[in-house]
DNA sequence: GATCGTTGTGCGCATAGCGTACAGTTGTAC
DNA sequence: GTACAACTGTACGCTATGCGCACAACGATC
């Protein structure tokens, strides 16, 4: 870990800390548990934990605690601003009620591309991501998007920190392999994932670009049929970066009249 | 304001109001901003803002700071657990698929309700709320469905506090006009309010109860060329009905089973 | 140049938050 | 039954943490 400079507020990190220590295998937390999940003394987790009672953040059941509805605030504002998911929202209802497919729009986080909004085809349950949710960026094809476009020193930063898991047995099965699939995939403008982290998980993903800034990646899911057919290249591939463009348009109007 | 316990950690709450100062109508922020937004000194929001960016959470631009998608990671843990919204989902979005309407699903906090979840009719624009957000739990029809469902003395508690708005034309007037409709959701047991939040509104809402335990209320949108036809009572409300039983079961299911 | 409203930064001080320590509770083993 | 272990909540003195004053520098507007 680096040096913290002299202005950090380590009260701030922990109350991040004890928040974000819940999490879907760990809906509930004794004080305990969450003191030995953030390293720190157990006293220090109940001041933080009865704090956020108090707020309304958490709530006790029993000695355990557990996150209340009103975690949501603290993201909400980012979703409600002027901010891409909200821009892009009617565009990707609009995309995915003509292809009758679950179209997304991601972020590169890190090393996970991090959903900021997701509209569900009706009929589709596919998998059950939320807004907010992870996945690792090379297992995706959004991920496989945000990072090919990437300069290319940070590219080869982020193949050098990333950890492959071979999920399913099509999963790329190494580096090499990877960096080879990357290229592609910034030659092409789009990358198509399929079944490589998840056997029924089936995405085809292009660029949100506003000039020559990445805003972030645009994904839909695709049919098991249409896969090798000659539809993805001309129908979907082009549709698809129509509604990126729309998008990116739509941002940059909004955000320069804002404010 | 109440006596703060010894065990409170300010910094706690430091952190969140610093967080929550960002909102759709203030996304961009500089230090004296924030320093007065929560009332602390410029120094401390500095220091918190800092401490802030150094985690992730926010990203300077020029001397003002904003959020980043980060943020969503707070609550992501919640969407994600064996929590409602999560069990909700599916049976969202097959009544959204069924109707062909905007379904979501909320529970009441103050007085307000909070989106936890929700799904969007492709064709609908409707109004752009996404999870996390709130609206005045008077005037809608999910909030007058918590609120009539609650005991007598937090019933009026919440009528004590209410401040209604004139927002249209048809929005109910006074506190006892409130009331007066409480009483005849609970008796019902569903909520029908048209116009009176915004012209274009009109929400059909149904509570979600397991067993004695009020768990939210499940909302359609309601096409305006239904509004008193016997399709609402006849059709609309016995299917909502048995979508919130399902959901009310799958989530006792699924939380017993769970941790 | 002068005034006002910003901005970032340094530093001594008070207190907020620390963790040790102790006491009460529960459950299991024997 | 006692003994033990692993929890729990609470108290209290100490120190490091976070406080806010004060200063300096910058950019407008007049």
């Amino acid at each position: 870990m680096a040096e913290q400079p002299d202005y950090y507020v380590k009260s701030a990190e922990k109350t991040l800390a004890v928040l974000l220590a819940f999490d879907a295998a760990h809906p509930l937390l004794t004080v305990t548990q969450v003191a030995e999940a953030i390293s720190v003394s157990r006293a220090a987790a109940r001041r933080f934990l009865l704090t956020l009672v108090d707020l309304g953040y958490l709530e006790a059941d029993g000695n355990a605690f557990r996150q209340t509805p009103r975690v949501l605030d603290i993201g909400a504002s980012y979703l409600s601003g002027l901010t891409l998911p909200q821009v892009a929202r009617p565009h990707l209802q609009a995309l995915a009620a003509e292809l009758s497919e679950t179209t997304a729009l991601c972020v590169l986080d890190d090393q996970d591309i991090l959903y900021v909004e997701r509209v569900s085809a009706p009929r589709m349950h596919s998998m059950n991501v939320s807004i907010g949710n992870r996945l690792p960026a090379w297992a995706t094809s959004m991920g496989r998007v945000l990072v090919a476009e990437l300069p290319a020193a940070a590219r080869e930063e982020f193949l050098s920190n990333a950890r492959l898991t071979h999920y399913t047995a099509k999963t790329v099965a190494s580096i090499d392999e990877l960096r080879a699939e990357l290229d592609t995939v910034r030659a092409q403008g789009w990358s198509l994932v399929a079944q490589e982290l998840d056997e029924g998980l089936r995405g085809l993903a292009v660029p949100v670009y506003r000039g020559a800034q990445l805003l972030g990646a645009l994904n839909v899911s695709v049919q098991p049929g249409r896969i090798g057919s000659t539809s993805i290249t001309d129908e979907m591939v082009p549709l698809m970066r129509r509604v990126a463009q729309d998008i990116a348009d739509d941002f940059g109007g909004r955000t320069a009249a804002g404010n």
